[in-house]
DNA sequence: CCTCCTGAGTTCGCTTGATGAACTGTGCTC
DNA sequence: GAGCACAGTTCATCAAGCGAACTCAGGAGG
């Protein structure tokens, strides 16, 4: 057999990668623009045309985007009217696309630590109450805080299954 | 002047976008399949074979991310040899790579919130030293935990310019 | 009423990236 | 020294991303 010629991985059996929900959530916001749009929506851009503005994506393409989000839910065109202007409508958040929150803030977080010069990193986010810089951790429900990835046990659930033993 | 038409926007003008970390990083693990081959990195896939037999990426794909990771500095090629083979090399998790951890946990948790079926998750992650479940908090630096993306204020820095007004 | 303007797309030709199959090269075993 | 397994490379095909041009709808202005 030349499966499991080393110790500490993860058995490639136990373990269904096409149910794996990091797959499936790129699957998802994982095509080009997606995450970048969300970013814009997180900053308050609701707009198709501020969107494009901002991002200098392809029409066409951001067109795209924005329907595979109103798609899977993430965001919700919500109809509107300006003053002055027919009646248009703009792209919101939804409860889905602000639990993408986290993603953003670990990209952002590794972006500000990796790639930033001089630590001038080119935005913060800051707690509304108190004004302090707010930062991801990993916690686990008895309220231990762990120090990285290394306290960390992946483990697989083998999906529970009907009849056969 | 047709910008500023809704207010709770961060500015546009405030914030260069071109210096975006989550661009930045998008830029650099963004690619199809990067994530994918990292996900496998946290769970002890090391060798070339097992990445390609695992994901079902083409090799030509695979060459160029495992190589575009080593470039960044995210993994790194480590020769090893096992008994009776001759000499290869590995590709491990840098420091760099381990920090890109909770990116992946964040898609992982979003995805087993939204695809999975009845809450059948594929894979959980438990605190290596007590087995609870582990989770993504939201703190900033006074202790608080925050309730969600609301609490949190983005805050456009300008770059320290020298000389010119 | 007719024309211009703007937001929000759609269409189109081109370029880039992904895909799977076939091929290369190297060091070990038989 | 033939065969095998790993780690790629090359190649033809196919999908995706790109910028520019075009479409369509509704309001403003003359």
């Amino acid at each position: 057999m030349n499966s499991a010629h080393y110790a500490g991985c993860v058995s490639e059996a136990l373990w269904d990668r096409s149910r794996c929900s990091v797959a499936g959530t790129l699957a998802v916001i994982g095509e080009k623009w997606s995450l970048l749009v969300l970013r814009e929506a997180f900053l308050g851009v609701r707009r198709f045309a501020d969107f494009q503005r901002v991002l200098g994506a392809p029409k066409a393409v951001l067109t795209d985007r924005l329907t595979t989000l109103v798609d899977h839910g993430i965001l919700r065109r919500v109809p509107y009217q300006a003053p002055g202007e027919r009646q248009r409508h703009e792209y919101r958040l939804t409860q889905k696309g602000i639990d993408l929150h986290p993603t953003l803030v670990a990209l952002m977080a590794w972006g500000d630590r990796y790639l930033a010069e001089d630590g001038d990193v080119p935005m913060e986010l800051r707690h509304r109450d108190c004004g302090e810089l707010v930062h991801l951790s990993l916690v686990c429900d008895a309220g231990h805080e762990l120090s990285g990835a290394r306290d960390v046990l992946p483990v697989p659930r083998v999906p529970a299954q009907g009849g056969d033993g």
